[in-house]
DNA sequence: CTGAAAGCGCTTACAG
DNA sequence: CTGAAAGCGCTTACAG
């Protein structure tokens, strides 16, 4: 197991230079002559060798590490598979850029987790994964003038650099696809309104509603928890109603199998009786007969997106914009759509 | 953004001490004097030092770190809570033990993470979130000779440190509450028999059968994947069969919705007509109605346990025994039970 | 019980 | 274009 055989001395002696070339080499300076760069990279290659990430880092006064921290309290940002796309999309744009990722429970909470981060100068940036009005983890980030990025949007200050998708659009997008096949009646089921990405989902429902000069009515907006339970009791009251609407579009994936048993429970046909979209597509909705209109979102893209931001602060670039917007893409199915036969 | 305002020097200036004493302090070294060590901890605390972890691993030739590889084209492993929750207990307890988590996503593949994180030596261990059939990253390790712990059974190696769910048990216990409700044709379906854990589990539920001397009907056993798809297709022919069962495990948490969509599409009672219970509890079966029967898995437990085993492995200390299995919690429910009223 | 000194394996002005 | 030397901030035999 002995983990560092060669050092640098050791290359530098093999290749018949010094540690200073040898060291010049890794970083590929353009000062070292391409000659001298082929013997040592060969020499390099031959004995395996890596320069040991702790030296380096002492040396250089940087980490090459950023950190995130897991949210451990919020069932709805892991339940779906946001955490783990998002997680992949981080660390693999990041391991190109040769940077690590040092992952922290936040214990007890995610700030103390920051803090530490922050204090034993582990890591040189964080991504944070969510965000929650008036953010005390981005308030101390701030304080502290540390690089981050957060993956969302932060309605408190407009200077947070963050990745997100652009929920506005979608809501406005799948509202607008539902009106094209001649349903007027669209209710919202679904996600907590405290939600920034729900409330933008929203703003985009109704952006869409007014300029095709269709009038907002809130009784059939039901937005509270992303839960099957609750997908299922609004949606049973919504087509108790006087006035039925004649689609639905669920705010988030987990209301989903709630809406869908109430409809089913009814006798509806999808999408004759009611039409049915969901914005973010998860294992719940990928089942669905007939398939599920969609807007799917690419938490991967979120992951890797803000990577890339965040190691454009490092070095110094101011980014274009605060906020970058990842593409969303509308899935068309039969949920929507008069096409395939209804198998159920 | 000054991070490390304060050295070991500077805080042996300022307490009058050498920085070995420093040091010493910060380890806690018996040979100190509690008197010197008092006077250090105060002016360490006065100015908030702490030592960089770069420096303090290039002295002592370790990286405070373990590894974690992301598993990328597995649904099924992150799907349900247990990537994030198996996630939370490593982290929080490995930062107990003042260790960092450095996660990797497999890229390209979960081999390539693994090597990476042992020739930049960046990480002092690994632990491995899953693994496969003759599984090359264990392989790997081994030839390696580098400490490892697996979450999960090791079906090739007996002397491969792992820690996972006792699933023998867990199909055994489950089995057993059934047949005592009086229950005698109890179906198995979902999850996929190439899963080790699924494997035990069914090895758990013929052992309890066997012992209470009922035969095995294999045609009642409907393993292949666990998905919701595969659920409704396997349970409506169970129940469209001459001899359908009184009751039914659902072997993994996915194909729930589906075996329950069958259910109610035949308009079965449960449990009267039909008892039902699930290994691995999830979004998915948290909201059955009547409230679901469940062997519920603690994936936190796992991870600090596999935690807790690296870092003896890391120190030195061989375990007890290959394999720890954590606790499983038997959670009864209306849908073996016929006790709370039918609210569906 | 404590300190002076060497060393961990790199990087980087500085000099040539 | 390359090398010698100092330094990054700790730890740890060694000596007392």
């Amino acid at each position: 197991m002995e983990k560092q055989k060669y050092t640098i001395k050791d290359i530098a002696r093999f290749a018949g230079v010094s540690p200073s070339t040898v060291s010049r080499v890794l970083d590929d300076n353009p000062k070292i002559s391409e000659e001298t760069k082929e013997t040592v990279r060969e020499v390099i290659k031959k004995y395996g060798f890596k320069p040991l990430a702790a030296a380096r880092n002492l040396a250089r006064k940087t980490t090459n590490a950023i950190g995130i921290v897991i949210p451990h309290d919020d069932v709805s940002i892991y339940s779906s598979s946001f955490f783990h796309e998002a997680l992949k999309g981080i660390c693999s744009r990041l391991a190109d850029y040769g940077y690590d990722v040092l992952i922290s429970s936040g214990n007890p909470t995610e700030l103390d987790a920051i803090s530490r981060l922050i204090s034993t100068s582990k890591v040189d940036g964080i991504i944070l994964l969510r965000s929650v009005k008036d953010d005390p983890n981005i308030r101390h980030l701030r304080s502290e003038a540390f690089p981050f990025v957060l993956i969302g949007t932060c309605l408190e200050f407009d200077d947070v650099c963050c990745v997100d998708n652009n929920n506005v659009a979608a809501g406005y997008d799948l509202t607008e696809h539902i009106l094209s096949t001649g349903k007027k009646r669209i209710a919202l089921v679904g996600g907590s309104d405290s939600s920034v990405f729900i409330i933008r989902r929203l703003e985009g429902y109704k952006k869409c509603l007014k300029s095709h000069g269709i009038p907002i009515d809130e009784s059939i907006i039901r937005l509270g928890q992303n839960t099957e339970a609750y997908g299922y009791d609004s949606m049973t009251e919504l087509l108790n109603a006087a006035a039925p609407p004649d689609a639905v579009i669920i705010m988030d994936d987990l209301a989903y199998i709630g809406v869908n048993r109430a409809i089913v429970r009814k006798q509806l046909r999808i999408p004759r009786d009611i039409a049915v979209a969901c914005i973010n597509e998860s294992g719940d909705t990928k089942y669905a007969k007939p398939a599920l209109t969609t807007v799917s979102l690419d938490f991967n893209a979120l992951g890797s997106c803000a990577a890339d931001k965040l190691i454009g602060l490092l070095r110094g670039k101011q980014p274009d914009e605060a906020c970058t917007y990842v593409k969303h893409q509308l899935a068309l199915h039969g949920s929507t759509l008069e096409v395939c036969g209804n198998s159920n």
